[in-house]
DNA sequence: ACACCCTATGTTGCCCAACTACATAGCCCC
DNA sequence: GGGGCTATGTAGTTGGGCAACATAGGGTGT
């Protein structure tokens, strides 16, 4: 299990870049993060819909109602052309941390 | 500058590394950070002295006062095993997670 | 004497967000 | 109708980053 400065550092870049894989709703999300990092990560129910919520609000993702036959409908999640882009810039700024990270790990 | 989240991912990993190299004082660590990250880091007193006190108080760091001519006396801050045993962990859970994020950043 | 700036350590209070716990509901099987 | 799985959601707690503020030593200039 990861601490939860890590958990809070990648939960938008995570989140960002399965939305990029393609629309997902949120019990699928959860599973899905569940299996990208082999049971490591186990986001709650009152860790994702707020922050999918707030990806929302600030134009990051949009969202759709689907019926689905013999289940509860869902809400299905897709990145905005906005969101894509705060996922390009998130991937910079993971990216630029970890080479200064690397850079005092590896001295010389 | 890097968001608030990266920051604090960053904060405990950076502190016992520039700690790591050598005791250090407060106002240096400060100054030392801004080297390393080329300006793109500015920890205040306010991130700072919690933060160390934080890591005094669960043993990961120990701190002597040392008088100095020409300034105000400083209180220099130096890792303990407990605290070396911290970084190695935190260091582990950093490689972890960007090897997770790599992968989903790669596909294939 | 005083003003001003740099060094140096520290606290208070705000605010954001992760997470526990809880709530609601649809569908299925027994 | 009870239990279990799927599915979305909220309230309240808690932790921590950070702006603002507080204190003080030392040097220089006027």
């Amino acid at each position: 299990m990861y601490n939860r400065a890590l958990i809070g550092a990648s939960l938008k870049p995570l989140m960002l870049s399965i939305l990029a894989e393609g629309e997902a709703y949120g019990y699928e999300i959860i599973h899905r993060v569940q299996q990208l990092s082999d049971g490591e990560i186990q986001w709650t129910t009152g860790t994702l819909y707020p922050l999918l919520h707030r990806l929302e609000n600030d134009g990051l993702v949009r969202s759709t109602w689907r019926e689905v036959e013999a289940a509860p409908r869902r809400k299905y999640y897709a990145l905005t052309p906005k969101g894509e882009r705060a996922l390009a810039a998130e991937m910079q700024q993971w990216l630029g941390m970890h080479a200064l990270l690397m850079r005092v790990w590896q001295p010389g």
